[in-house]
DNA sequence: CCCTTGACTATCT
DNA sequence: GAGATAGCCAAGG
């Protein structure tokens, strides 16, 4: 275990914890958040270095897909554990929070129905 | 040292 | 949108 290593997994696992249940961060968000742009991809080997659980599966791709091959077991597990928590996807990408209309485009478009 | 490897990203075609 | 390309950077061979 490298110096680098133990302030990095350190500074990792604490903003990936913090991920709030039914949102998701990108690598390079993780990574700068922590104190360490540029590294994003270091960001899974830190996670997988964690002893205690983390919320690794809301760490996602900048573009919203998920990082494993698509219906392999890392992606499938990733997925079902996200759409537990409500996340929702479109095809292959997660709906973004604040873009998810499944409660406001009617009204933001046409008013309140009520 | 040099080269390859990633659960990555931004920018072109 | 799908590829290709070029940066990125610590680790391990």
């Amino acid at each position: 275990m490298t110096e680098f290593q133990a302030k990095f997994d350190q500074a990792i696992w604490r903003t990936v914890s913090k991920i709030k249940p039914g949102r998701v961060m990108s690598y390079g968000q993780v990574a700068r958040a922590a104190g360490f742009p540029r590294h994003a991809r270091m960001v899974s080997k830190a996670m997988s270095r964690s002893v205690e659980p983390l919320p690794w599966y809301r760490v996602i791709r900048s573009d919203y897909t998920l990082a494993f091959e698509v219906g392999g077991v890392g992606y499938n597990k990733q997925r079902s554990k996200l759409e537990k928590e409500g996340v929702r996807f479109m095809g292959k990408k997660v709906v973004p929070v604040e873009t998810d209309d499944s409660a406001g485009l009617d009204a933001l478009l046409w008013g309140p129905t009520e």
